[in-house]
DNA sequence: CTGAAAGCGCTTACAG
DNA sequence: CTGAAAGCGCTTACAG
């Protein structure tokens, strides 16, 4: 059961461990016919190459990493790491790239993870999610010069390369299609305040508020689960100035914020319009359908895979903002 | 930015790497002073762990590896796996643990990331998820002697140690409820016909009709999506014999057919009755909630790595059904 | 109890 | 164009 090594190519072809290794990885230092026959050894063999040899000696690893750092909870009930996975997956597996995932519990988890993928070299390139305000872990980043590709919010990436997610446009179609329809007191249950798209949504609502000059949003702050989803819906549709609209940072909260307002006996969208942040199966099941902003997540994190598949290569793409998501109007949103 | 290696150590301490190695490692053949001071060495210039150099001499890797070869499109829609793998991370960062996972297209892929794993030392067990019917991966993992933990089905386990997800008692359980009810008519929507779980599922529910002396229940096969289940419900509701209770595979398709049953005009329960396996916010939230068969997804996939870490151990842990799913009965089921 | 050495499978300067 | 050697950071027999 043991793995042919370049040493039982190099013993048939006659020459060197080094000769093998430069045909097998196509390098100059050998001449056709040898690599050719090199070639033709390993795959008689079956050899395939020892990725914890080749990391030990400095070589790629042909692997990008990924750490996690949202509850435990909050994992199993979003579909959005989910469905950016698959994304990053397929764009990785048709380039025979690997992906180490690993779920921490806290930032510093997670930067000694960083540091240790990269000094064993483990990993070619990082995905960075989640960013903070004042996000230590890009001082890091930018110190330990490993290729990087911030995902989400930018503004705080520093020299990172970025693939925003272009909430603020997200923002601003929301708004307007709301204002269109006569709204004028909306409000907002957004996630978790520390995270920096959060607060690019938050600021995008000001600024889009005051432009189309109606009161600022109220905004309530949760943890992205249906339960405080529910309970912020709850606060909002008792208190005396009611909005007439309200849009969720993501779907599971707004589905939850239907039920509420179900509950309370008010008519959606006749009483208060809902809107989800990402469309999923969800809000296309509930009665009535959700009005949502969709956007192509698997398509996301593979641009955000290229990006940094360039950045390995030793380009230097560009920082872009990503795709605007677009509204998708269903049952949930109508005149107030 | 050169990580410290225990020849650093070695040469502080004035003694050999082999030294610095057995302090470190906890092995006899160093004097408790020396590895006092070795220790003290280590831990005052930061030295830890080169995990790829570790791996090339044969030690254990402390990881677990995972592949999964659903389609990308279910895995970001059905919270199982999510859960599962919150769960697995959960008992495993707790023991300095890490986890390998990686999306395959298809079961050659899969096999052979097996392989490289093992023979490359890259994990020290797996954990084997969706047995299928006649299970080519079994063979080879027999033959590779990797430690394997099976879990869901175990029927097609071999010797491999399984930890059954006991779906027989969860028909079990959902059928004598529907019964009592004064159901007779059942149907189910289940998910691969391929899979050892929907095999298990459809043989309880044979056994259980004929236990209980009703018609065997009608079974549409589907893909776990939305979709499917959507057309799976209208076909069987728009039969000449109608079922007056249908059962499906996870709650997307419940939640689908429950919008089935609604657009069709018929009410739930009044005129049918639904229930989910798998528990989850998406139950709780529909109007009215789903009826659901629940379990403890992240204590599975915590209890599967316990078992499974002690396989790695040299344990011989005996193969066993998890705890039974529960019946959470709540609105979508009631008298025929 | 300790040291010196070989080896894991590869890559990469360094000589020819 | 090719070979022989050193090295990546560790572990583990093998001698003392």
């Amino acid at each position: 059961v043991k793995r042919p090594t370049i040493a039982d190519i190099a013993r048939r072809a006659g020459v060197s461990k080094g000769a093998v290794s430069f045909a097998l990885n196509d390098q100059p230092g050998v001449s056709a016919e040898t690599r050719r026959r090199v070639l033709a050894i390993a795959k008689e063999i079956g050899w395939t190459p020892n990725g914890v040899a080749r990391a030990l000696s400095g070589a790629p690893s042909h692997t990008i990493g990924m750490a996690l750092r949202r509850p435990a909870r909050i994992l199993g009930v979003e579909p959005f790491f989910m469905e950016l996975i698959s994304g990053v997956e397929a764009e990785l597996s048709a380039r025979e790239y690997a992906l180490s995932l690993q779920v921490v519990g806290d930032v510093d988890a997670e930067i000694a993870v960083y540091r240790r993928w990269w000094s064993e070299r483990r990993v070619d390139g990082l995905l960075l999610c989640d960013l903070r305000v004042d996000d230590p872990r890009i001082g890091v980043l930018e110190e330990l010069a490993v290729p990087t590709v911030v995902i989400g919010a930018a503004a705080g990436a520093g020299s990172l390369v970025s693939l925003e997610s272009n909430d603020g446009a997200g923002v601003t179609e929301a708004v307007e299609y709301l204002v269109t329809l006569g709204h004028r007191h909306l409000a907002r249950v957004a996630g978790l305040p520390e995270l920096l798209h959060t607060v690019v949504r938050t600021e995008a609502f000001t600024e889009v508020c005051a432009g189309l000059d109606i009161p600022p949003a109220v905004t309530v702050f949760t943890d992205y689960t249906g339960e405080e989803g529910a309970r912020a819906t709850r606060r909002l549709l008792s208190s005396r100035n009611r909005p007439t609209a309200i849009v969720y940072d993501n779907d599971v909260m707004a589905i939850a914020g239907l039920a509420v307002a179900h509950e309370m006996g008010l008519s959606v969208p006749g009483d208060v319009s809902l809107i989800a942040w990402d469309d999923s199966v969800l809000c296309q099941l509930v009665h009535p359908p959700m009005t949502a902003l969709s956007r192509d997540i698997p398509a996301y994190g593979a641009r955000a895979v290229r990006k940094l598949l360039e950045l390995i290569a030793g380009q230097r793409p560009a920082s872009l903002a990503d795709e605007p998501p677009h509204l998708i109007p269903r049952g949930t949103t109508g005149r107030p």
